[in-house]
DNA sequence: GAAAATAATTTTGTATGCAATTTATATGAG
DNA sequence: CTCATATAAATTGCATACAAAATTATTTTC
């Protein structure tokens, strides 16, 4: 049995696979925004914040940059990779045209609890849309995909379409985007 | 223009971004089937290979690890990513469907020079297809879908498949691969 | 006072040391 | 001889120290 965290504050991190931690730490403050696109990354801030030391930071920072969703420059430092216009328009193409796969897979594969599930998702994700809730619709977006991608039975659609929606998610709060691509 | 390289080995590596050659060069390593899937990635071994210390060495790994390249084992070290033939076959699936909306996308805004030289390509594919040599049919299958990719004008699309691409790559000479999949 | 040059500070990158875990080897009991 | 246990070696993970680069602050010059 694992060892028991007796008593620890929240930010606080297991002391084991300290990498690993920090780095779904990181993740998820790009992705509730807490760092923002196109922030710079100081490790001295960071590390205190997170209370580890640089190293398993700096390897945290390795396993973001190679997933794509921090950039690394040369003696510079880290940013949370920051996506043009363009590259969000792409990356809805790619997005769509997974999605496509994942319904033609899936319906070979589904159960029916499986398609309940997915419709009722459907049905919030509607609902949220229908009364511009952005958070809410991307949660019950992000879900319904997952369903879709589990029953569609094949993992590697699940990581890049995974993938693709973390990045997207990283960004969801930029207001020039809602507009023209709420309605996509 | 960048410093020139006077007198070296050619495993010796530029010191400065040395994480990232290091990270350039073990992906190398990992696709010409040096290091096969698999593989056990022992730090003090690659260290003294490629003449660096463990700190840039472990940021390579974590680099690679967030491409999905290799995989890291709590306190066991890290080893080449093995594709199960289900994840094999699962990422043909979603390359073929990436492969489809690339032409789609490409057909809209390709211009007649990269018209031909798929074309040209295509011919190059078939003849190493026609004399099974695998590495010219991987690699001028690469480059057709490099050049599609680029006149697909879709960056993420590019990177995705790139990604799937390079992974399949790494496991190329499976012997057990070929026969069943070298005709899809 | 403004621009350029220089110095100080901060920040990043790499090397190394130590502790903890894992793996290999040796020893002993059944 | 086999299996289990104990011990030693090797390997990994994290922290810290040092060096190089970049940023910021200061001074100097015009």
């Amino acid at each position: 049995m694992p060892p028991e965290i007796i008593a620890d504050t929240v930010t606080s991190i297991d002391r084991s696979a300290l990498h690993a931690a920090v780095a779904a730490r990181l993740k998820a403050m790009i992705i509730e925004g807490a760092l923002p696109p196109g922030a710079r990354l100081n490790e001295r801030v960071l590390c205190e914040q997170l209370d580890v030391s640089r190293t398993p930071l700096r390897e945290a920072f390795k396993l973001l940059a190679g997933a794509g969703l921090i950039e690394l420059q040369q003696n510079r430092g880290a940013v949370v990779a920051r996506l043009a216009l363009d590259d969000i328009d792409a990356t809805f193409t790619v997005i769509a045209s997974l999605e496509g796969l994942a319904g033609e897979l899936a319906a070979q594969h589904i159960t029916d609890s499986e398609l309940t599930e997915i419709r009722a998702l459907q049905f919030e994700m509607l609902a949220s849309h229908a009364r511009r809730d952005l958070p809410g619709y991307f949660s019950a977006n992000m879900r319904i995909h997952a369903c879709i991608s589990a029953a569609a039975r094949n993992p590697v659609l699940a990581e890049t379409f995974e993938r693709l929606n973390t990045r997207i998610f990283a960004t969801r709060y930029r207001s020039n985007l809602t507009p023209e691509r709420w309605d996509q």
